[in-house]
DNA sequence: TCCAAAATATACCGATTGGTATATAATATG
DNA sequence: CATATTATATACCAATCGGTATATTTTGGA
């Protein structure tokens, strides 16, 4: 430090400090270019997303957030226009970690019909830890966002339509490598799919049995064998 | 009044009174045996019930209960004990609906299959009133309760419980009468039919849209036919 | 008709809600 | 290093929350 103070109008060596005091932490965390804001504003949706989940949007109140976070109003404030901002990053990014999952299992390359099944038995697996963190996001956030919470609604509907796009885009693929019938309504046999997870996940959570979701998904596998497997 | 007045030390002419100030108005309003606290108690479930479905169990305050019934905070906890008890009573009146809706159905004596048939087209056609009211009480209810209003548990699980049977009773007798196969397991078509049937409101309700509740419709339709008939 | 009991209304309670103005601390740049 | 800016903390606000003690009105039985 003293070293620093004796060379400080030597800009050449101010420059050294400066990296070494400023960039050098920023490149050992991992050359984290997050501003301090955008690192707090992360910290928030991270730290409450499963509790938002779990306890509904309404319902979770801004002692919550704080206490979850460790953060103080202002800085709540500071980094969201209003509460209705950090529940809708919070929903982005409970409905994006479900996204994700489906969407590893696609980059995986598998043909079609293998994606399928690993996408069904990723909900089967998931479910324990699903039900961990208050159910699914989409179901909660839906039945939330439909009469009271209104900002929610759009979101929602942008997030389920990307689920279905995930799986018609699947079920297309399979068509067009002659895997699955040509003439399916792929759209259509993706929304029976969501339709399958989310009353079965719902039925699941309500008697804490998996047994109701397997037995959703098992209906599944079954439309898939036997109505559109070539 | 002065007649009364005059005639009140004779007992018979005190009866004529008491039958005319008191029965008759009883009578006029359809002999309604109910106590005041009784009616009052009916009322504020009544008009309470779809408040609560539409704005949430949690959400819905006190104000707007006593805005609802035009009572005051005293006369709802001198009929209930606390929010939590009417929330229930409202939940089940909510639920009573749908379930006397298929009782009336079944109790019309038709063939089995007929009977599911119809239960089936109930759903088709209740459907818009449904989603007026705030969406399917089963999906709403359980939503809620699951992790955050925990008295409502047991009430939902009873109500889920005694919609699947409905369903399986009528599977049941089905079986019976040698028009559905007779190795079904028809609890657990029941459940299925149950799960299409929520993921359906619940995808139908977010799209604003009753051809994704068709499309889980018709698919119960389909396992009838193809999988479940003789 | 009268009067005790039941039902309803009024007026209040402390706690908590979402939100904000301002003070303090951390950060970025010359 | 000094300073301007950004980010966070503190202390407060009015409004509303569920709930209750008490006063008033309505009701039912003699």
């Amino acid at each position: 430090m003293g070293l620093v103070v004796c060379l400080s109008n030597n800009y050449f060596f101010y420059k050294i400090y400066h990296l070494v005091y400023f960039y050098l932490p920023l490149f050992l965390q991992g050359a984290n270019d997050m501003s301090k804001a955008e690192k707090t504003r992360q910290l928030i949706i991270e730290k409450t997303a499963s509790i938002f989940n779990t306890k509904g949007y309404s319902a979770t109140s801004l002692s919550d957030i704080t206490e979850a976070t460790g953060l103080t109003k202002g800085s709540i404030y500071g980094n969201f226009k209003d509460k209705d901002e950090v529940v809708v990053a919070a929903f982005k990014h409970n409905a994006g970690l479900r996204s994700a999952g489906l969407k590893a299992i696609v980059q995986q390359g598998n043909n079609p019909l293998v994606t399928i099944k690993a996408m069904i038995e990723y909900y089967r697996h998931s479910l324990p830890s699903v039900l961990l963190q208050g159910g699914c996001p989409m179901l909660n956030a839906a039945t939330e966002a439909d009469d009271h919470l209104l900002f929610l609604q759009e979101p929602v509907k942008q997030q389920f339509l990307g689920w279905q796009h995930q799986f018609s885009q699947v079920i297309k693929a399979g068509q067009v490598q002659g895997l699955l019938k040509a003439e399916l309504d792929a759209e259509s046999y993706a929304l029976q799919f969501i339709m399958l997870i989310e009353g079965g996940i719902l039925i699941s959570r309500t008697f804490e049995d998996r047994k109701h979701m397997n037995l959703a998904l098992d209906r599944i596998l079954l439309i898939l064998s036997t109505e559109m497997q070539l």
